[in-house]
DNA sequence: GTGAAAGCGCTAACAT
DNA sequence: ATGTTAGCGCTTTCAC
């Protein structure tokens, strides 16, 4: 029909045409219907963003970032929480593939270095995260190792001796791992001692966790003036733990976080932290899978991308 | 085809040919186009959900709450932020009843009771929040009056008699004007005298907000010794902007909070708040989402739930 | 510049 | 228990 020529605003239509045509639809109430289009087109024009959990600071501004990003390429996004499970991630991929989705971000968490071959697909994906590396897609990861140890250097250079690392459970490739790395190399940098009792797992990376070893640390005995954690809502939980204690930050011990949360700003005191390239990030994985989408050649050349970061300083490390 | 009765789980399949099917399935690397699927069914199984931002502690936790309750009826969520923008909120409702999505959970922040009308329409429509009651459709509301009446309370209880009301722009009918009406019943319930120039109204509901206003208002020498604020990020940002002017909380002045975000039990000092059931809500919308989903008959009756609330006590109130 | 025909991949309804 | 037919509403192609 020519109805369509009309609402796909193609040049060859009469004016008088298409006036009647927007009149018609006007009197009807009609709507496009959006399922059939996408069958016929291929496209449904949503990609679908899976991430562990949406209500966390860290992932919300992913996602935020992420949506307003695939705004611009005029994609809509469908959010699955994972858990970081990996069953739902591979849910998330397997729905993608079905066609429900242009495409996937996937934020990983539970697969690791042996699922990647999973992924392998002719399907567009972009994996955002720690785990998996040199796969069989486009990859987008933090810039882990050299953020940890300018962090450390941080607290090294503020006059810290006993440095604490405190992260979340150490698997062979993930986000902690990367970062004990950068941490263990500052340590060398600036020739002090690895002391094993520094290094401090919990189970969760939320504040709860994060003040309750606090606690227990300043109860122990342990002796340490500085600590390091991999989230910003782990530090979080920190400052409030030693608080608990009776533990005064900076002064007794300074702290420093990772991701540069917005809370991290106006916490008392203001956390000291490691801002990623949030923004870079988001919008380089939205660029990658956007590029696979329209690519029409499967291609076997995978992206890699690492993006900045920079130290901010508050209160926590001293200001 | 028996395919589509080996897909669907229909019974009356044999176990012979449904493992041959199931193989060649298997062989052939097949996936059930879901765009076909949606165009034949008539349904998307995705709904929509449209608040202003998921990267707030407000919003991430209504969206992961709505996520999972969702997935319950096996729905699948896309989100759309509409940055409290009446056309965002519009274009949201369009998209739904352009059959994209088969419902739409509709945060509005932006459109006015004016604009109810526009609502209007044979398509599946919950509305959440304080800015359109009596429209014509579903709505979920916040316990406003009473829960504002039970914080100023609350603060009054604790010895406060100069309560500043922080709130954002007041228009006709939204969260800050129905809040400041349970904090003026309080008031008049302890007979204290209403005095304008406590009432302050702010741009945003950030934390960046409240600190600087705390600020402010600890420099102009207004007297007051408790502050009741519409949102838990504009209460941290007040404990800030106190603690940046050199005014103790709660010793000086006591300060709640509204909402019960997760961080709220962290903050130092840990703030005092209103806990509305989010999770109460939020399951109650989609509960009348699918409701309306699911009926086939349209029907003129619209439901109207306002949730429950209790209030957590901590140490910005004193403990 | 307009319209007719075909088909995207699926499933509901109806044979067999 | 399996196969056949038809059609969801759109857009692409091609004829006029």
């Amino acid at each position: 029909m020519t109805v369509s020529n009309v609402i796909n605003d193609h040049p060859h239509v009469r004016r008088a045409t298409r006036e009647k045509v927007l009149e018609a639809m006007a009197r009807l109430d009609y709507r496009v219907n959006a399922a059939a289009r996408n069958l016929r087109k291929g496209r449904t024009g949503t990609i679908c963003l899976a991430i562990p959990q949406v209500n966390s600071p860290y992932y919300g501004r992913l996602a935020a970032t992420i949506i307003t990003a695939a705004e611009r390429h005029n994609l809509r996004v469908s959010i699955k929480q994972t858990d970081g499970s990996p069953e739902k991630e591979m849910e998330a991929l397997s729905l993608s593939r079905n066609r429900l989705y242009d495409g996937l971000i996937l934020s990983v968490a539970g697969m690791g270095q042996a699922d990647a071959e999973r992924l392998k697909a002719d399907h567009p994906v972009v994996i955002l995260g720690d785990r998996i590396f040199g796969g069989p897609v486009d990859h987008v990861a933090m810039p882990n190792l050299d953020a940890s140890r300018a962090a450390t250097r941080h607290l090294i250079n503020r006059g810290c001796r006993r440095v604490v690392f405190l992260c979340g459970s150490l698997e062979e490739v993930d986000t902690s791992s990367l970062r004990l790395a950068g941490y263990r190399l500052a340590l060398e940098d600036a020739g002090l001692p690895p002391d094993p009792a520094l290094i401090q797992q919990v189970g969760g990376l939320g504040m709860r966790d994060g003040a309750q070893r606090a606690r227990e640390m300043a109860e122990s005995g342990l002796e340490f003036d500085g600590v390091f954690c991999v989230t910003d809502s782990l530090a979080m939980g920190v400052l409030r733990g030693l608080a608990d204690a009776g533990v005064r930050a900076p002064d007794q011990v300074k702290v420093i976080g990772f991701d540069n949360v917005e809370e991290s700003e106006f916490f008392i005191p203001s956390l000291s932290t490691v801002d990623p390239d949030h923004d870079g990030m988001a919008e380089r994985a939205v660029d990658f899978l956007t590029r696979r989408i329209e690519q029409t050649e499967p291609s076997t050349r995978h992206e890699e991308f690492v993006g900045g970061f920079s130290v901010v300083t508050r209160e926590s490390t001293g200001g």
